[in-house]
DNA sequence: GAGGTTTTCGCCTATGAGTCGATAACTAGG
DNA sequence: CCTAGTTATCGACTCATAGGCGAAAACCTC
């Protein structure tokens, strides 16, 4: 029996597939989603993901990446992860499309220059979306606020340097609630999150002792190990 | 402008797309993986993930299931999540083929008629595997050991019913480290994912106070609630 | 230098995980 | 029937970490 080798025939069906970006960023002390107005039939005038399809030659990660420069500078996105992959026939009504959703997230202080027909929309007052995008939607942010707790993405939502009470709006605005400072210091330190600097900053305040300038440890995602609450036995 | 219908042009390229899925059950004491010997070329002789192509009529979950009914019963999958898409091009050495990965679990106390090609594996001792399935099962006993912390994902391993140190032995082997059944019944009757039920059992014992016979009290995934660590301030 | 403002630190409490030994509840053998 | 052996279960303890609050520190402006 011969070996198979390319262009032998594979035998499943094939369907066209896109890639969707949920862009999740804090903006004015809020969680905000980059979306996108359309322009054409179907949903035309709904906010939409921003998205695409796949060329043969890229992965979905490359492919979400290129759709994304056009919006907002790949640069300027500092973690990107898979969400999921929806399948349902009609989930457009023109024909049946797969579509893999990521989850991307924006420093708040980059501020990228946005096309005419793209915004930020705040996760809690979200407008009428096109197709199954408010699913996408809402499972980056379950998502994202999950992982506020048991990793370090929060470097990819703040900016390089910060003070803690910058931290505080930002995690606060994140999970969508208030939390004390003096908490959030001694949790996300203790685990090696965060470091303080040498540096103290002034910025936002109208007078008051100078705030230490913190900045996260490493900028690649890391999970705090125990989060598992069943532990080996000694 | 005409509104857009069934049958407008999508613009966006296809590929061939199949479902796998990595079905995980404890078997003789260690967690133990579905592969069946692929009997053609490409990886002719080597393990792989169960699965096949997507019809058009299916969503993936429903093809998934489809291809699983030939190699376990399907009402034997206690629990079944996606998990991840893969899109590397040469992932298949035929042609590019996109594939979704869900995460199946099977209680212990089902044994399932195989096929002659089909067994269970150790995921601690691993054959070498076709295409790129071993990522998907590393993935896939990660996310199973992840969730045995803070979620009820036990039940899809467990009987119906179990003694406590029948589910210390189907935790251990899981998670692949040795826990002490005092806490394991402390944590999970605490947060009421595991109930007493009246009844005593001797089953494996030798002599001994008979047991009391556990179970959980819920069959759909649930999750428990403060695993967040940074909580709202009251 | 005094008063106002904000950060930061130390000490307290609360909660849930994890350990260990004592006791309960059975079986089997004399 | 009593005793030794075996296993399950419970209660009391330790420990780690989250969370809160007020006092002190460290700046500002007047």
């Amino acid at each position: 029996m011969p070996e198979a080798k390319k262009g032998d025939p594979v035998n499943v069906p094939s369907y066209p597939h896109e890639v969707l970006a949920v862009v999740l960023s804090v903006r004015d002390d809020a969680l905000c989603v980059l979306l996108w107005k359309r322009g054409r039939s179907p949903f035309r005038h709904r906010w939409a993901l921003p998205g695409g399809g796949v060329e043969p030659t890229e992965r979905l990660r490359e492919a979400i990446t290129g759709h994304l420069a056009a919006k907002v500078d790949v640069r300027d996105v500092a973690h990107l992860e898979q969400l999921a992959t929806h399948s349902a026939i009609d989930r457009d009504p023109r024909a049946r499309v797969l579509a893999t959703a990521y989850l991307g997230l924006v420093p708040s202080d980059v501020r990228p220059n946005l096309p005419a027909d793209t915004a930020w929309h705040r996760v809690d007052e979200l407008p009428g979306t096109a197709f199954d995008h408010h699913f996408f939607i809402e499972a980056a942010v379950a998502r994202l606020r999950a992982k506020l707790s048991y990793t370090n993405i929060g470097f990819a939502l703040a900016p390089p340097e910060f003070t803690i009470a910058e931290l505080r709006d930002l995690f606060s605005a994140a999970l969508g609630y208030q939390l004390g400072a003096t908490n959030l210091t001694r949790v996300l330190t203790r685990r090696d999150v965060i470091v303080p600097t040498e540096r103290t900053a002034t910025h936002g305040q109208s007078g008051g002792r100078p705030a230490t300038v913190y900045k996260f440890v490493a900028h690649e995602l890391t999970v705090t190990d125990p989060f598992a609450v069943l532990r080996p036995r000694r």
